[in-house]
DNA sequence: TTTAAATATTCCATTATATGGAGTATAATT
DNA sequence: AATTATACTCCATATAATGGAATATTTAAA
C-alpha cells in the first residue's frame, strides 16, 4: 500500500497513529454511558483487533481511557476529566441555551437536544428530557454522528456554504449508511427540504420523528442546532408546526443574546 | 538503541506515540491559560522539535489541540471539551469540597488549591483566591506537577504505602529539579516532616510559603489534598498553625461526608 | 455440564511508518 | 540591518507499529 485511498488532503504524514487514537477516543466518547467493547471499537474505527487492543492498552496506562475490569468495556479515562478543567469554553452556547432548552422541554414534553459541529461530525453537548413517559434517547451527551445523519446535523450542514456542504457529504458518504437509513442521496434530499422550510423533520430510530432547527450567528454561520425527538404518534403535521414555532421563537431570543455578546 | 533506558515496566510495546501524545496533552493542559509555544513543549516532553511539531499538527487536525494563529501558541482543542461532556466524574470531590474551600479562602485571605493524584503526578482541579491583594498563583487549574514537588503532592505522596512512595520518587527523581529546588533527597526530608506533623509547609516560588494537608478516605488512602499559598511574610509560625487548624477542621467535616457517601 | 461461538488478549516476523538531523523560513530582538 | 530565537519542512533510514495467526477467556447454546 503505497499511496492508498485518496482521502488525501489534511493527511499529515507521519502521524497515522494520532488519527487512529483520535478516532478511538471519539468512538468511546460517543457512547460513554454504556461503554464500548473491543469489538465495537475496532468495527467503529475499521482497524484490526490487535492494533486497537494495543492502542487501548497504552491509552489506559496514560489514563486517557479506562477499562472496567469485569465488563471489559472501555470508557474515557480520568485524564480527560482533568484536561477538561483546564479548558475554558470560549463562548459557552451550552450555558447560554440552557434556559431555552428547559422551556422547550416543558412545552413539548419530549426530548430536546443541543448539538454543535465538530469538523465532519455533530456532537451532542446537552440533552433534556420532557415529562412524556415514552422518551426518545437515541444520542447521549458527548455522542457523535456524521454531519447530516440526524436532524440537528442536517440543519447545521444546510447552513454552510455549498462547497463545504459538498466536501462534507463526500467525506461522510461511506459512513452515513451506518446510521439509520441515511445515504448521501437522502442527505441531499433532506437538505433541500430544510432550505425550503427552514427546519427538518426526519425519522431516526424506527417509530420516532425528530424536528431540528439551526442557531445561526449574525453572519449566518451555524453555531449549533436544537432538535426535539418524540415517538411518531406525537409528531403529526400540526404538532410539528407547533414545536417548530416554539423552538424558532426561543432561537430568535438566543440569537439576540448572541449578537449582544458578539 | 535496542533496549534503551530501563524505565521498563508499564511500557506497552508498539505504542510509543501514545505515550508521547499523552505527555504533550498533559504539558499543554498544565498551562492552558497562557498556552504553550513549540519550544516549551519539546523541552517539556524531551523530544525533537520536528517530532513534536508533526504530532501537534496532527493533533490540531483532530481538534485535540488548537493553535492560535498569531501567537503560534498551542492550547487544548475543542474535542477535549466535547469529550469532557461525556464524562461523569465518579465521586466529584471537587463539588464536594467547594464550600470548604470557599471558607478556607475567606478565613486565610490567601490562595487555596485542591489537587488530586494522577499516576506519578498531582493535578490541580480547583483554585480559589482570597481577598489579600498579593496573590500566589503558581499553578493553574488543570496544571500538573510530579508528585512530591509541591505541598499538596507531598501530603498525597506521604499518605501512600512505603513501596509505592519509593516507586514514585524513583520515577520522578530526574524530573523534580525542574520544579523549584526539589530533589529526591529534599522530597524524602519533607515527607519525614509531614509524617511528624501531619502537614507540610514548603517554599515553592521564592518569597512564598505553602501549607498542605491531605484528604484521606476511611481506609486511609489519599483522595485529594488542600493547600494554602501565601507570601512569606504572611506565613510565620503562629499563622501557619492557625491555617493548619482551620483546614484540618474543614477536612474532618469533608471526611465525614465522604464516609457517608462511601 | 459440555460444546460451540464470540470476544479478548498475546506473539512476532515483516515492513510501512515515525523519526530526527539538517536545512529553510519566519518572527523577535538588538 | 544584522543577529538570535523560534517555527516549520524535507527525506533517507531504521525503529516502532503493524496485523495475521494462535491462544485464552467469556458468553451463549445445547
Amino acid at each position: 500500500m503505497t499511496s492508498h485511498k485518496d482521502e488525501a488532503i489534511e493527511e499529515i504524514a507521519g502521524a497515522q497513529v494520532v488519527k487512529r487514537i483520535s478516532a478511538l477516543l471519539k468512538a468511546i466518547a460517543s457512547r460513554n454511558a454504556q461503554g464500548s467493547r473491543l469489538v465495537d471499537l475496532y468495527r467503529a474505527v475499521n482497524l484490526g483487533q490487535s492494533t486497537v487492543h494495543r492502542l487501548l492498552k497504552a491509552l489506559a496506562v496514560e489514563g486517557l481511557v479506562q477499562q472496567n475490569i469485569d465488563s471489559k468495556r472501555y470508557f474515557l479515562g480520568p485524564s480527560i476529566f482533568e484536561f477538561s478543567l483546564a479548558v475554558k469554553p470560549t463562548l459557552d452556547i451550552r450555558a447560554l441555551a440552557h434556559d431555552a432548552m428547559e422551556r422547550i422541554a416543558t412545552f413539548s414534553e419530549d426530548t430536546v437536544y443541543l448539538l454543535i459541529r465538530s469538523r465532519y461530525e455533530s456532537v451532542c453537548i446537552e440533552r433534556m428530557e420532557g415529562s412524556y413517559p415514552v422518551k426518545v434517547l437515541s444520542l447521549d451527551i458527548g455522542g457523535r454522528r456524521p454531519l447530516g445523519a440526524n436532524a440537528s446535523g442536517l440543519t447545521i450542514l444546510g447552513s454552510l456554504a455549498q462547497d463545504e456542504i459538498d466536501r462534507i457529504i463526500e467525506h461522510n458518504k461511506d459512513i452515513y449508511p451506518r446510521y439509520g437509513m441515511f445515504t448521501a442521496e437522502r442527505v441531499r434530499q433532506k437538505l433541500a427540504e430544510f432550505k425550503a422550510h427552514g427546519y427538518v423533520c426526519t425519522q431516526l430510530a424506527p417509530g420516532t420523528l425528530t424536528v431540528g432547527l439551526p442557531i445561526l450567528s449574525s453572519n449566518g454561520a451555524p453555531v449549533a442546532a436544537i432538535s426535539v425527538a418524540a415517538v411518531e404518534g406525537r409528531m403529526h403535521e400540526s404538532r410539528q408546526q407547533e414545536i417548530v414555532d416554539f423552538v424558532r421563537n426561543e432561537i430568535a431570543k438566543l440569537q439576540r443574546i448572541l449578537k449582544q455578546a458578539n
